[in-house]
DNA sequence: CGCACGATTGATACCGATCAAACGGCGTGG
DNA sequence: CCACGCCGTTTGATCGGTATCAATCGTGCG
């Protein structure tokens, strides 16, 4: 509940290479996946039910099987959204960027861990004070269709890299999608920061530790990518990258 | 634009075990994604939006990269949404079986092919007209998030699947999942039709079609399923199918 | 009856998982 | 300040499983 005044800059129209639901910038990157589709009454009543929270690394947000209570907008760092299954086999689902929003789901409990991954800021919603707003707004309600139908086109994309893409394809895929993502922050994307450790992107794409280790070096030594440090990717050829995507 | 004349069953409340946006029998699952959620100015608004259409085996509904101009709901037959990729892999992203909703995607140009599996029964609605009728009837709207949501709950449940389960796990994940699938259309789950080819179910699955046989024929080994048809099974031992989910 | 096509079964090859080891950075403690 | 140890990454060697190639079977249709 403690966060500075609402920027009123926020209540102007967002840039229009923003896309639908695209990052505010104005305010910030606050709770930009709503405050850039609202009027003022709107924005109140949200500034009113949003809490904004900074977690340390690796706080966990929520585990699988509690009752979702909250979502959230992601403003800074990033979150993994991690499924374990029984046998002890892990999947990493998804991260959560400045911009994204995460809590689209129509199940009563949380599917997933979400867990910070280096120090994440972000903005809480109560569910059920978001779905009562958004009936009151139906501009709000039709954004989160809109989003909704993003992330399922990204899922589906997503199905077709794991079941037919190799390794290497993958690892190149990856690095595109999280260059495209940090692209909307207004950041460029040639120099890419990875927030998450090779286990992460192994469980995220299907592969372990060992064959993302080695698809990187494969990519390094083609030119196509460099690696200044552990957590950071330069790309140095896009289009090189993009011609290992069979889509 | 030629169908019969509303049935008024359809009017009154689906059965309370229906679930969310579940088949409503009353009209005989006709365009049951919608209508048993609205009330009677909205079922005229939509008579007036949906066209009625059977497909016989085969037909081609839509092309990957055509504009995206309608939405449809299954009420007989099956559709298959595949994608083919410029180096000739193929994916099929799901099947549509009565009760469905197909076109839910932020995208304006399709993403797959979509095609029918047999003879197929659909009604159709121009997007921009439901998307009309989305912001008259914010009901509706609830309701679209609410399908769109389920059905990414649906597609990261398979993005698991497709990562980190063995072929036989995910053909028993497949099976009791299409079980489940038609237990929602009232007739019971035991005996299961399979309305694609082992090809279909290959490029769903991420596998080869002889593989999907080879595991076909294991589960049967173990005495799990039967095989009574090529295109039928008959499930003989839920729980030891639901054992091979490591989930 | 014969053909065509999809499904099944069989034999082999290859790729990625697994097991194992070495490397590197970083924090701690001597 | 340096030595050590921990942990994540990288590199290496081997194994196994699934794709691939190939042949047979079965069914429906001409």
């Amino acid at each position: 509940m403690s966060w500075p005044p609402f920027d009123s800059p926020c209540l102007t129209p967002p840039p229009a290479d923003s896309g639908p639901l695209g990052p505010c910038m104005h305010c910030r990157v606050r709770h930009l996946a709503v405050c850039s589709v609202l009027a003022g009454e709107e924005v109140q009543a949200l500034d009113a039910l949003a809490g904004a929270q900074v977690l340390a690394p690796g706080t966990v947000l929520a585990r699988q099987g509690e009752p979702r209570r909250h979502v959230y907008t992601v403003t800074r760092g990033a979150l993994r959204l991690v499924r374990l299954s029984a046998g002890g086999r892990r999947q990493v689902a998804g991260f959560a960027l400045p911009g994204d929003f995460v809590g689209l789901s129509g199940a009563a409990v949380h599917q997933h861990d979400i867990e910070a991954l280096g120090e994440t800021e972000l903005c809480r919603f109560g569910v059920e004070a978001m779905q009562r707003l958004g009936t009151r707004f139906p501009h709000l309600q039709r954004k989160l269709l809109e989003r909704a139908c993003m992330e399922l086109d990204s899922a589906r994309d997503q199905l077709m890299a794991l079941a037919r893409m190799t390794p290497t394809e993958r690892i190149a895929d990856f690095l595109l999608r999280l260059a495209a993502q940090q692209a909307r922050s207004g950041e460029p994307a040639a120099s890419l920061a990875l927030p998450m450790p090779r286990a992460d992107i192994a469980d995220h794409l299907g592969l372990t530790v060992e064959t993302v280790s080695r698809c990187l070096t494969t990519l390094r030594t083609r030119g196509l990518i460099a690696l200044p440090e552990i957590y950071r990717v330069e790309i140095l050829d896009f289009a090189g990258l993009e011609a290992l995507n069979p889509a």
